[in-house]
DNA sequence: GTAATAATATGACGATTCGTCAAAAAACAC
DNA sequence: GTGTTTTTTGACGAATCGTCATATTATTAC
């Protein structure tokens, strides 16, 4: 039961990170600063300073908002029924059209890999983020251990879950960024992203022979049916 | 033929750069400042300024170098006479020594990926590096090309090349940038990084059926024969 | 060899932005 | 209504970037 107080602490709170966020999304990161985030919410300097220790400290928090965000779409992959693979496959489409959606929290989020900035950052809020991408391992994990379980996936590889894990996280992570940095992959030859990611992940999990493999299904169709399943939103909004 | 003036400009600017690259690898990035560049190398600030129009070129051509050594571990690798399939395990494993030798040039690599350098970087420092990203990617095609041409990979893949360039950057992209940011892979329960990223790779590439598929060879002894036959240094230097 | 001219180097300076803190304002207690 | 605590404020000091008028050095002309 929060007070009066906090909640008034809280909406703050969140109105100085969407004020953040937008300046950042509109005029890019040298634009932001905590002189014009202060003037805009009508609140000076120093009670930001009260919600945040740095402007570093600021920025990590649109950061975790949004791996927040990416959490609550990897629940939702988790709880996807059909088989195992198909389930891992939630998550990377998951991922995909998260990013599609919001390509800017995928820069916020890379924002803060940033030396110059995580050196600043407070050791609070470096936990704060390590714990929420932690819990975005463990679900990620869960699905691996799964499909040993019921067989989908030979035993041998009992081992090797974290290796699994970490890459189909490596190949969206790395796919990710290279699709938002100002490498021209177009121009260079390259299709869109979320396209070769998906063939890419596929290919990935047949030579791992996690079944079913995908020789036996259509691609396409699976991909269509997991995001109308689970997606319905996301892609609606991508339509638009 | 440079004359002499064009020489002693060079060396300057190298003085400068390797100056920089040991304060940022010694200090970190914030520390790293004009002023503290120019009194370590002994000249003034501005002709700091005749070299690299801003602080974040100087970077960036840190990066440049960094890109460029890169490159010539992959022109090394291209040369490799084997199968298809080890010449692109090559471009693998020279990445993985890379980055194991010279973790802070990662660094390098990847701060100019953030947007708050990147908007502040000039037109031709950032041409200079997308074309040497370029080259890189030129290289690794040309392997992917080689391998359809001789029936090592099937025909089918003719259009995806682009993919398949792009299935090995990007895996290889992200998992380096884990690898180097704070997130605590070893306390999470991972493998060391470039042992799962050597398995991700043989399991992607087997799942291309790019033959010959790893379960008739023995990837751990390929991995030594590949590094020792094109890395030899680069090995001894690492076991130092 | 010297004077005129061109090229280069210098560092004081203005501008920007961060984060602080003493003082003012508001909220609260009684 | 008065005294106390909490919160807010914005002027300020410090750090750093990038500039540019001036000083220095190099080159050319004669």
């Amino acid at each position: 039961m929060p007070s009066r107080k906090q909640r008034e602490l809280f909406e703050r709170e969140q109105l100085i990170l969407d004020t953040a966020q937008a300046m950042l999304h509109q005029h890019g990161y040298n634009y932001l600063t905590m002189d014009r985030i202060a003037k805009k919410v009508e609140y000076s300097k120093g009670t930001i300073y009260n919600h945040f220790s740095s402007k570093e400290d600021l920025v990590c928090s649109l950061c975790c908002r949004c791996i927040s965000n990416l959490i609550e779409i990897f629940e939702r992959a988790c709880q996807y029924p059909g088989p195992t693979r198909e389930r891992y496959c939630a998550i990377s489409i998951g991922y995909s059209l998260y990013h599609q959606l919001h390509p800017m929290d995928s820069q916020n989020i890379q924002t803060v890999k940033n030396n110059a900035i995580r050196e600043k950052l407070s050791d609070e809020k470096l936990a704060e983020m390590q714990s929420l991408e932690h819990t975005i391992t463990q679900l990620t994990q869960s699905i691996v251990q799964q499909a040993i379980d019921c067989g989908d996936l030979d035993k041998k590889y009992t081992k090797d879950i974290s290796s699994i894990v970490f890459g189909l996280w490596s190949m969206h992570y790395g796919a990710l960024l290279l699709n938002q940095s100002d490498i021209p992959l177009n121009a260079l030859g390259f299709n869109p992203v979320v396209n070769m990611l998906w063939k890419n992940t596929n290919c990935y999990l047949d030579g791992l022979q996690w079944r079913p493999l995908s020789a036996s299904i259509n691609t396409n169709k699976l991909f269509d049916k997991i995001s109308t399943a689970l997606f319905q939103d996301e892609v609606n909004k991508l339509k638009v």
